[in-house]
DNA sequence: CATTTTTTGATATACGTATATCATTTTGAG
DNA sequence: CTCAAAATGATATACGTATATCAAAAAATG
């Protein structure tokens, strides 16, 4: 009642291990009947290979490198962690895992590590991708080695890497709409903040938004930050003098510190009734104000889940499997204040395994 | 640099395997500065004992049975697709997983399998907990023999499993409160419907649920349905009639039948605007409803997401880890129409496996 | 120093698979 | 029937670990 063996199989078939082997393995050589044999005993037994043991035989082990942005804030943080948590648990499964450090927005610095990884015996890389001629002749250059190339967070050119896991940010942008919709059930005005809508990412956010956003809700044109502060800051303040039913307020991107201090003043002052905040990626400083209501709720990517599903694919493309179409589309998540997963901790070293 | 072997760890330590072996085996017999220089050379190497060569060695495999209910209902028929679908992905990994059906709503029959499961050399077992003597002395016995016992979705007394999986109810109730009081900025009145509030599930969302319902947002008495579809239509139909300014519906438990029935009644007229309606577990006709926007927003409890925890929590206990506290804590998902997943889709068969 | 005890080393087998080699049997063609 | 080609079987080695046994060396004891 064991787990059948290729032996088993074999003896089932009425055939020799060597021979089971040579189809298991489509080595060829082997008689059409005997083959049809030993595949009828394979069903029979439901004999599955056990892939660690063929792992160990063939010597064989994952290596993968994850590049991550070296960058302040908390969210590539957070993906770093998560990297690490994945390459403890599956380093038992003899899948090796290398963080590098990346120059944050700077694609020539993105281009030079990934040429550094041409010659490092690795069967698959993840990076967070900008786009420019040299990172592409990089990805291409170790594609053609036959390296699997991923993209993680923000995409390049679909057709010059092997998968993307990413947000599927249309959704999110029409969670973010649905949620202030039901906020205003009668009519109401809203007021949307990107970094800049040259990013697609921002640009796919904000046309989600608007498509999910009711017929009766007002939405204000939308603000560019520029990743600045102050920028935010002014804006807020300026869009509630002029609009005091101000109802909702979609910050798209990151950059929340410009958005907290407006936020905070409204709380203060009794003036205005605060309106509903929703904003991006549950991290950092995101959290602490969703915990004391300072927003209202947060939609997540997941960046756990990111590179869990990063991983997964890889090691599929790695054995030979093709990926289901929308593998790599991360629905986003909503929380508010009552649903919010603990934050991810730090699992404490442990002793040498046992 | 490769990954280091044990042989290499012996080697840099200056002793023979042998002893390398009795020292990360704990097997005793080996001098004081021999121990000291074989865990130096574990240090220095990193090494980390490849799992799967060990319990191959060992001849270990993982076996773990799921009792799942034998019901109509869809929930469950996703819960088993999703056993199925960790078990193959599992299998490669010496882990046998087995289903087995057990009568719905009926301890003894849940009791029977259990008791039956005493002899099948099970490292796991996996059950939705009916509370009952026979059922816990069932459990114990097996505990007993070394068995891990995990509820699952519902669980008995804390101290005769050894976890449980399953939704933060409290949270969940929470985050349907936060919605209902998120459309009803100016007060208004919302309905809660539970099948009942004996059962512990219920009773803990609608705690929650009142916990995060705003101050001046009335709560109407609970209605009790007993998993009777008449009750539900019924009663909201006289709520409607009662409260014309009903906001919204949060319906507790599950069997959303007569609920379905009363809210395309009042779709159709025109006399009421429908009430922003909240609900229960993505699966089955739920899904179909969220996606004609016959109702709002569904709270989830990710089944599949809890079988897989289910799964490693089994396999970390088998391993002699101790599991974190909130290890087996589901955290609710929020859905719209905007944001929802894509139904699970039961995998093509693939041929025998390369 | 002799003797016992402790520690160490060397070695074999096993797990389930991959891979290779060589001998043997079966099959097909002439 | 003969000979080559094709198919099969038998067997060995390896992967990294677990486990056991026995002999040899080192240390502790008297």
């Amino acid at each position: 009642m064991a787990k059948p063996t290729l032996m088993d199989v074999a003896t089932a078939a009425g055939v020799s291990y060597a021979t089971a082997d040579r189809v298991l393995n489509r080595r060829g050589g082997v008689a059409e009947k005997s083959v049809l044999r030993v595949l009828a005993a394979i069903e029979e037994l439901g004999y599955t290979r056990d892939v660690t043991a063929a792992n160990l035989a063939r010597g064989r082990s994952y290596n993968y490198a994850f590049l991550i942005p070296a960058q302040a804030g908390a969210f590539f943080g957070e993906m770093r962690a998560a990297v690490k948590a994945e390459a403890k648990a599956r380093a038992s499964q003899r899948i090796n895992i290398t963080i590098e450090e990346v120059p944050a927005f700077n694609s020539d610095g993105l281009a030079e590590v990934l040429e550094s990884c041409i010659d490092r015996d690795l069967s698959g890389i993840c990076l967070v991708a900008i786009n420019s001629p040299r990172v592409r002749k990089a990805i291409q250059a170790l594609r053609s080695k036959g390296v699997f190339v991923l993209t993680l967070v923000a995409d390049t050119q679909s057709d010059s890497r092997d998968a993307y896991i990413g947000l599927d940010n249309l959704a999110a942008g029409r969670t973010a709409g649905r949620v202030l919709s039901l906020a205003s059930r009668d009519g109401g005005v809203v007021l949307p903040i990107a970094g800049s809508l040259d990013a697609a990412d921002h640009a796919l956010r904000f046309k989600g938004f608007k498509q999910a956003i009711a017929f009766d809700v007002t939405v204000l044109p939308v603000i560019e930050s520029y990743d600045r502060p102050e920028n935010v800051a002014e804006a807020v303040r300026s869009t509630l003098e002029a609009h005091p039913n101000l109802i909702g307020i979609y910050s798209i991107g990151s950059g929340q510190n410009g958005l907290f201090t407006a936020l905070s003043e409204v709380q203060k002052s009794a003036t205005y009734q605060r309106p509903v905040v929703v904003l991006h990626d549950l991290v950092g400083s995101v959290r602490t104000a969703l915990t004391i209501g300072l927003v209202d709720a947060v939609i997540d990517q997941k960046p756990d889940q990111q590179i869990a599903r990063a991983l997964d694919a890889m090691k599929a493309l790695s054995d030979g499997e093709t990926l289901p179409a929308d593998f790599g589309t991360i629905v986003p998540s909503l929380y508010f204040q009552d649903n919010m997963p603990p934050a991810p901790a730090d699992g404490p070293e442990k002793g040498p395994s046992l």
